[in-house]
DNA sequence: ACCGGATATTGACACAGTCTATATTGACAT
DNA sequence: ATGTCAATATAGACTGTGTCAATATCCGGT
């Protein structure tokens, strides 16, 4: 049951989810308490409780809805992408990579394994999406080569998540990104994809 | 001046380091209060404040030790080491790999831009000698070649980093960490070392 | 009309960081 | 030895946090 319920509040649930996502882009992860939530939306200290259990259950429902985000922008560039392998592997380099940029602490909350539920079933469903669609790729690029497709996208993802991650903690400052012309891809990311072949 | 005080309690800046490191591999740097590093020292809640004027000022003090241990660590694995170009620069790899998993929470520590003063002078000196050399040793793999040896360095040390932090924060799985069998190299590093000429 | 479950409020508790005021200690000059 | 001063340690207060329990309020169905 539970339709589009109004009570005091109409869908609370998705007002506090929205002034949540808000809060983190203004403050950073720190920003996002219970209380501050529950104090932007206009309802008392407490009223989360009935949506969200805890801070944790606030705070994974963000990381889920972010990475639904991050797997909806990479499936509609694809559609439209060139069938060469390479650029179609560049797509999810390019999505992650703009999207930490643009959204700073959204994408550090992403991988905050001790503030989120890393076991919760519907962010495991769409981080695997994102993996195995990046597989499919990879075998399309390599498809009888003797390279391990899990060794190939474990190391690219990595190389993606640590890239923006220590360009966003401020610690690594070595400015190199300069992107190439024309579909815009970063250095790293074509220097990778040399190892392909 | 500053000898080594002893007053009511000898060197308490010494203990409250080693005590906060401990208190840090048990519970993580949530774990890392400056009340339970000072109860956990036997002193008062206000006592740190003396040496540590902030949380913020301990835990830098904390990332930068470990900064130097792993820098000590990769100096002196490197004087053993082959002269083979990318036998070095997989000591940088495994040294970064190996201190991850055995300190996860003192690893994590380390990029937590929001936790820690990455501004700090003594960070931000041995944050760049292990950065030049490991710059050093790319230089020496391919000398005269057409790759931004800045490129390849962030590249390299960004796949290590992404790859320990997302194996530590629990949030990617596809485990596939097989080391090979000599001098103990991880897959991703060897596929890695494929773009070097 | 009313009843039950979902929803919201209020208040309390323990813990955190940080600040201020105060007390203690040790070194040093007199 | 005495007194002075800075460094060091303490105690208390303030605000903010997550979380829980008790209570009040509203909505939909009977």
């Amino acid at each position: 049951m539970v339709k589009s319920n109004s009570f005091h509040h109409g869908d609370l649930k998705r007002t506090l989810l929205d002034v949540a996502v808000s809060l983190l882009d203004q403050h950073g992860v720190s920003g996002v308490t219970i209380r501050a939530v529950a104090r932007s939306a206009g309802v008392s200290h407490s009223a989360p409780v009935n949506h969200y259990k805890d801070r944790r259950a606030l705070l994974t429902a963000i990381a889920q809805g972010q990475f639904e985000t991050i797997l909806k922008e990479i499936e509609t560039t694809l559609l439209e992408a060139p069938t060469e392998p390479k650029d179609r592997i560049a797509v999810f380099a390019n999505t992650i990579i703009d999207f930490g940029f643009k959204y700073p602490h959204r994408y550090h909350l992403l991988w905050r394994g001790d503030l989120i539920d890393h076991e919760d079933p519907a962010l495991l469903v769409v981080m695997d999406s994102i993996y195995n669609k990046l597989c499919y790729e990879i075998e399309r690029a390599v498809p009888g080569a003797n390279v391990d497709k899990d060794t190939v996208a474990v190391a690219l993802w990595s190389m993606l998540h640590g890239y923006v991650d220590m360009r966003l903690s401020g610690m690594f400052l070595p400015a190199n990104d300069k992107a190439s012309d024309k579909p815009r891809r970063y250095a790293m990311v074509e220097l990778f994809l040399t190892v392909l072949r």
